[in-house]
DNA sequence: CCAATTTATTTGACACTGTCCAAAAACAGT
DNA sequence: ACTGTTTTTGGACAGTGTCAAATAAATTGG
């Protein structure tokens, strides 16, 4: 009476449990979702009693953040080879080519690219690589902000191009977007004409001392609270 | 020995159980995050059994769906508010508002918030409240859009408002900016500030007939993939 | 005013989870 | 072959959501 299945491993391969049990736990997060990810279902699904994973990861927090550090390290990647097509093609096409990486690894990981953000199930403080590949991430980001705006770059200017991306991407993920384009390459073939608009929006400079001839503070009624 | 703590409610005050079982599990929502709301700990803290709860909410995804509905129904009412202004302090003010609305109900009730947005908690379809509600916020963006851009006003235009924002909240809640600000009050801060710089961003006309004008397709490399 | 019925609440059970603890098995080096 | 370490197992405990049935309280009909 063997309690496991018959995919359990031989000896000679022992050494990828760790692998494997990321493998099915990120295969779980993005197709069931994270209510779904328990640590007793993984280790079931590699063909291991329900205490194994505890030899590689600690608990299941740590089990997320390794899911999510990955995450970051590649959509940090992808941003990148985004970023890079600036040399080559072009200012506008380097910020197109973000913005499409951007909501297209969301759409591509979303149960990884959900818990990403959520600190309630892995508290990236907590995880030095996470720190560290989600701060390559914002760098990426940062880049992107100088690729578009030169000398004008602020912090300013970075956080107005990712709030852009992250509200896209969260809002065809999770959001009303997500109903009206039910299928993942709906949602990609959208966001890919959405982030084309945007262009000339995001390159566009903010109110400040050269730029501001194009909106001076004439603008009716802009006295807010 | 009486089971139930000392504020056990009289059976003249018995029909406001299902209210305070939704307020103590607002409140656990937003200072405890998601896993510190179980049915059992709800229903402990209103001094009732494990299973009271039950005959005012199916099970606890109704429970949540009650709290998502109230979330986005307040929401859509701030938003209108906002929008409001836009006859008496003019399109700018009004934009400007709206962004400050949606931000400062995020930050207000982050529990609440995040899981408007987590369809592994709350299956938005599976509940018609959360549905009208959330189609009423929805409706407040688009007006918003119409103010901002009148005849030009688009579905992309709406869309683009309310990335900016949602990605906006998203990332004071739980993102990079939130542990840049760690406090509600400089992420408030932090977010209006913002949200004014993004005023003419978001005004600003799409690439089409009339407006192209400003943005000539000869712009260095905008043949994007 | 009392009996019948509906509503509200409790009690008990089951399967499942994360995780602590200790035991066992597999392995490595000498 | 005997150590010591790494890897895996097994059992336990408290906690969870939720089903089913039993009880208590309120309401209603006569």
């Amino acid at each position: 009476m063997t309690t496991r299945g018959p995919g359990r491993p031989k000896a000679h391969e022992r050494r990828d449990l760790r692998a494997a049990l990321l493998a099915t736990s990120r295969e779980l997060l993005n197709k069931e979702g994270p209510g779904a990810l328990s640590m007793r279902e993984v280790a079931r699904r590699a063909g291991y009693t329900h205490q194994a994973p505890y030899h590689y990861f600690e608990n299941r927090e740590a089990l997320l953040a390794a899911l999510v550090a990955d995450g970051f390290r590649e959509l940090a990647d992808q941003l990148g080879a985004a970023n890079d097509r600036a040399e080559t093609d072009g200012v506008s096409v380097a910020v197109e080519a973000s913005g499409n990486a951007y909501v297209g690894f969301a759409l591509a990981n979303p149960g990884v690219f959900r818990i990403m953000f959520r600190p309630d199930m892995c508290d990236p403080s907590a995880f030095p690589t996470v720190l560290e590949e989600s701060a390559r991430a914002r760098a990426e980001l940062g880049r992107l902000a100088r690729i578009a705006h030169g000398q004008r770059a602020s912090p300013e200017r970075e956080i107005l191009l990712w709030s852009h991306v992250h509200g896209l991407a969260s809002l065809l993920l999770d959001g009303a977007l997500a109903i009206d384009y039910p299928t993942t390459e709906a949602r990609l073939a959208y966001a890919r004409t959405l982030n084309r608009l945007a262009v000339p929006i995001l390159l566009m400079g903010l109110p400040g001392p050269t730029v501001t001839a194009d909106f001076p503070t004439a603008i009716p009624g802009s006295n807010a609270s």
